[in-house]
DNA sequence: ACCTGAACACCGTTCAAGT
DNA sequence: ACCTGAACACCGTTCAAGT
């Protein structure tokens, strides 16, 4: 039993990218949070304490983790084929804000944990900037790029925070929620007119609402907007839409 | 010292209302993560059991505490001076989404709270049926409200989740910040150039960004969007924008 | 050099016991 | 009826000890 280390390694020695993909692969099974020291360690076949050779602390793990799924957020993006002219930067911005959803989908959990972290690492200032170059080529100023990508917000990484519960619960019964939406009717009027409808075509959608399509006619709007404003600024004078 | 407890009532009862003005007082002193049955009830001069009494669980308290905060949103909204004639429902839901602002301003926790319950209470359809009112009133199908709804996601509530940190610390050292961008300028060009514009407007400004300026542009590019798309598909008449 | 055991100060939550 | 004490199972994190 005691040969030397390279016929019988104990173990696959410890890393930081082992440790980060078992907090990935805790994460996607069982939620953001259930990531414990001692459920990461666990997966691992190691003891909650030996992380702490690989990471400082679990805020550390965390900014970490985020930073992983950031990376293959930007990895999705320089897939992405890309027209660099500046002709189509709708399109442009789209398709990478598509891709970034797309991969947030396999991390239902990333969106929180991004969301909550307010670390700007150079992963996160890449994908930024890739997201700017195709504003500034397409002619917009600095400081309309600058407060486009305020008006996004966490939009332009591929999703945006609903009121409601983001995975929802399909629709079990809709008789009862019709009757529950009827009773609220005098209160709610609005509402219950917006339910009512959704009951209506419930047949034709999986649950209420298509998280995608949704997600795309936010987007839409605001790209519309922004072509508006642009239209408008560019046209007034006051400000110019070429860069600097 | 032992009087008929009329005389010197032991302390003031302890209620559920009393539980959550107490968890309003921490958060807003020290932060979301500072709640705790035990510093709630520290402050209520009580052990952290005796809340049991009226609250189900540290969720219930939680869920609850959300309701709170949109119960002011609420009252602030019945306060504002409403022309229901649905003639400037562009200006009506700007004035509800800029008082919910205000008054999440006072509860800088709120957001986040508020962003990662998934309740839907009662208090919360309130807010989006006068939300809703507006825009059917004046002319929007349901359909239409529906989407718009997801659209602004939590702008609707009066703030955008950024990526960034939401307290972006103040620019302490100008000079280190411009030294650390022009490090990174080749593989961030674009980051760079924002930073810099950044930085030779500071001298104006108190901090990276003005919250509140930023937070109404995107607004306001949301409100274009759904203008334009309005016009757009009540001209093309596909779809109609007039209520069922 | 790398991992573990034992321990510490904190959690939410229970339940029987006090008044 | 209302609150408390003691306890339980869990946290993140430390530090000295093992190999």
């Amino acid at each position: 039993m005691s040969h030397p280390d390279a016929v019988i390694p104990r173990r696959q020695p410890l890393s930081r990218d082992r440790v980060l993909a078992a907090a990935v692969l805790v994460a996607d099974r069982e939620g953001l949070s259930s990531i414990t020291m001692r459920s990461v360690a666990d997966r691992l076949g190691v003891e909650a304490m030996a992380l702490y050779r690989h990471v400082a602390s679990k805020d550390d793990l965390l900014d970490s983790l985020a930073d992983v799924v950031i990376g293959e957020i930007n990895a999705a993006c320089d897939a992405l084929p890309e027209a660099r002219d500046g002709a189509d930067w709708r399109g442009a911005l789209r398709r990478r804000i598509l891709a970034a959803r797309s991969t947030l989908l396999r991390h239902p959990w990333a969106p929180t944990l991004i969301g909550t972290r307010g670390t700007m690492s150079l992963e996160l200032m890449r994908y930024f900037d890739g997201f700017s170059g195709v504003m500034v080529e397409a002619g917009f100023s600095i400081d309309f790029v600058h407060h486009a990508l305020h008006a996004f917000g966490t939009r332009a990484l591929g999703w945006a925070p609903e009121v409601f519960q983001p995975g929802a619960p399909p629709l079990e019964d809709p008789d009862a929620a019709l009757e529950a939406v009827a009773a609220l009717s005098d209160r709610l009027p609005y509402v219950a007119r917006v339910v009512e409808q959704l009951l209506h075509d419930a047949d034709t959608t999986v649950g209420w609402c298509d998280d995608q399509t949704e997600f795309e006619f936010g987007l839409d709007v605001m790209l519309d907007g922004l072509e508006a404003r642009r239209l408008r600024e560019s046209g007034g004078g006051s400000e110019h839409v070429g860069t600097d």
